[in-house]
DNA sequence: GTGGTCAACTGGTAAGACCAGTTGGTGCGC
DNA sequence: GCGCACCAACTGGTCTTACCAGTTGACCAC
């Protein structure tokens, strides 16, 4: 029926403009203290209406990337002091397209430190229904890895983590575990090689699900944790691989 | 010289239309889904521009609240599936200014989900002059505790973790910790006393810093753990106190 | 039913003007 | 020379008006 065809991307101009302006912050293109050229300049520059620029610069406020002061100029942020966890999708793409390795090492490791806990907090505070839904994406696991679909897993491994952060109960947990998503989906199918020792391990989530089950949060924070382990393995070894590479063949 | 004189909160107009609406849109005054009036009508029903309008409704785009489509109207997203950690500053006070007590535990937990880890990394990744900074903030918090100064040692270990979250060189850490460190100041002065227990640890501090500078992962790791865990039990505390103090005086 | 057309929405972009703070220089009085 | 008030030239903030560009649904011919 569809031949594969994807909505098509539709950028407006304000979305251009906080793209390029976002990237060149994000890039140390322009330092930290440094002031941006007055909204006029800009507009100019761009080739935009100043109303357009403006509703750029907003968002560029609201994700901690500058600082705007009526009458005394707009000045850049350091983001790493006053950027947001948001900021991940931007930075684990260079400029060039590449992905940024030791942002995607960053992401792993958060993730181990926050998975086990996200498994705890549900297994002491989980709904009976939400321990159902919890059992049913493990059947359908079970289901796709008969005839192994790692695509499947994936999407499904990803609708677990959905089910036991909304079981924890845990706003906190939730919101990081939006921005989380978030950034998994932009590299998502590269990750579903990188990831597929710990997809596989649909027998070890059983187990997770049961320790949910029985309420048993110290069998849910270590069978969690061994699960995640996996993946963030399969990751750095292939960053790891990445590095040499892109050392080995730095103008490829 | 200064009479506890503050500076002036000066909020625009579109900081004023994004902060209404937003709580609007937390309070679940508006359902997920729902389409928001049309710019148009909203401009006349909040008495400003459209173009200040726009400039707010941008920013609750960036937050993740809602979604525009070119001649498709707004509507309002599920904050829990869409939004970013930023949104905690936000969801910890209700709308008539009362800390949300469940906000303030799901914080607790991630902060000492992730302090733990924080301290391992910074083991293993500080550099030499990072760990000179370190011991600096144990000097000055060993100042504070003689003539026992709790806010000055409140800021010290704000500090302190400030410096590990930098020697931990994470990205993601990083951020998420400004997003975290953004929400505890909004509460600082509640939280002196909460925290107490925990900000007294300066000895407990000191031997976190040795375990970083002795390269020790393991111990640092469980050193962070248990200084967390005597100010998520002064919060918790605090919590329940609150919770039952509310719960039998609902009408105070 | 299918497809085309059109009017009435919606958000997106544009240009221009003016208000409101900040900054730095200029010149007066001392 | 120093301190001060003042003013001009910035800066960002707000407003008005208009038009462009997608979406939707009603309507109608086929």
């Amino acid at each position: 029926m569809t031949f594969g065809l994807e909505p098509v991307v539709r950028s407006s101009l304000c979305d251009a403009v906080f793209d390029q302006l976002a990237a060149q912050i994000l890039a140390r293109r322009i330092e930290p203290g440094q002031p941006l050229p007055s909204e006029r300049d800009l507009c100019k520059a761009l080739g935009v209406n100043r109303g357009a620029l403006r509703e750029a610069l907003k968002r560029l406020v609201q994700a901690g990337l500058i600082e705007q002061r009526h009458g005394g100029g707009t000045v850049v942020l350091d983001y790493r002091r006053s950027g947001g966890l948001d900021l991940l999708t931007r930075l684990l793409f260079s400029p060039d397209g590449q992905p940024d390795l030791k942002v995607a090492r960053a992401i792993m490791e958060m993730r181990a430190a926050l998975a086990p806990d996200i498994a705890r907090l549900c297994a002491q505070r989980a709904t009976p229904d939400q321990i159902t839904q919890l059992r049913a994406v493990v059947q359908s696991m079970r289901e796709a890895a008969e005839p192994e679909d790692l695509e499947r897993l994936q999407g499904l491994s990803l609708e677990l983590w959905e089910q036991l952060v909304t079981g924890a109960d845990n706003i906190a947990y939730r919101l990081a575990f939006n921005t989380l998503r978030h950034t998994y989906e932009q590299i998502r199918g590269a990750l579903v090689i990188a990831l597929a020792n710990e997809l596989r391990q649909v027998h070890a989530c059983a187990q997770l699900v049961d320790a949910v089950a029985a309420r048993d949060g110290a069998r849910a924070h270590t069978c969690a944790g061994s699960i995640v382990e996996r993946g963030s393995e399969g990751v750095l070894a292939a960053i790891d691989l990445f590095a040499q590479l892109q050392s080995g063949a730095p103008k490829a």
